[in-house]
DNA sequence: CAATTGGTTCAAGAACTATTGAACATTATG
DNA sequence: CATAATGTTCAATAGTTCTTGAACCAATTG
């Protein structure tokens, strides 16, 4: 059996991102706080590679958190020489659910200090 | 061991109720209809009794899924006679999380024809 | 090319979730 | 009071999810 790591992993095209499986993957706090991390990063490159949520979880359990993240349309994976740099799919995620990703990122946000992982990122201040 | 089952059932307050908590109990695509359906109620009543769910699921696990929605502070039971009457608790969702349940009420509406057990439901016109 | 860095894959186990049916509790009704 | 209607509780089960560590792959660096 041959095992490739080095292609750009598959992603669900826009139409098929589906709400269940986008809510349940942001009820895992982990991924909640990675989603997070993203979204802070947007206003710089909008971009963070794995390493960059080494203090969350475990390397390998990280991976699976990204596979989940990736396979429910919540965010893209580009492969860049031995990086893999993700940034959230903000415009397909706003085009089939307007407002919600928004709505769970503010609300992150105004209980960074109680949901676990979220406490160490910088708090955005949101009026 | 005594079983008393007249009692309202214990709901978190305001304070107590969590994100994660909260996006995972609307993951769940039977909890999500039943959200869904008791959104579309409240330009009425905006309560619903148990039976008047019976489509989605048998009655047990529907008392399963009523106890993870009243846990989590997404909806709340006033018990009455021998019914049970339900609605969200959209004033205390929208002070800890603003716009996030009309997010997720109005993607799943998006969605309808798509989501198993809302197929049934009346389809609310979302510009 | 050897070693290092960055990340993935796989297998295994613990923990949790959803579903079902049978028994039960509570209230309302004839 | 007996019966029906409405919903709950409990136990069992099948399936899923998260987590971990060891082995691995690919690209970069010395």
């Amino acid at each position: 059996m041959i095992r490739v790591m080095s292609r750009t992993p598959r992603h669900p095209t826009r139409e098929q991102i589906e709400l269940p499986l986008v809510l349940d993957c942001l009820s895992d706090p982990i991924r909640l706080a990675i989603v997070y991390q993203l979204a802070q990063q947007e206003p710089v490159s909008g971009e963070l590679c794995c390493g960059d949520f080494n203090g969350l979880a475990g390397k390998s359990n990280l991976t699976y958190h990204f596979a989940k993240l990736r396979e429910c349309g919540l965010m893209l994976t580009r492969v860049a020489g031995t990086n893999r740099f993700m940034r959230l799919r903000r415009e397909d995620l706003e085009a089939r659910f307007p407002g919600l990703l928004d709505a769970v990122i503010r609300s992150a946000a105004k209980d960074a200090d109680r949901l676990q992982h979220l406490s160490e990122c910088e708090v955005v201040k949101v009026d």
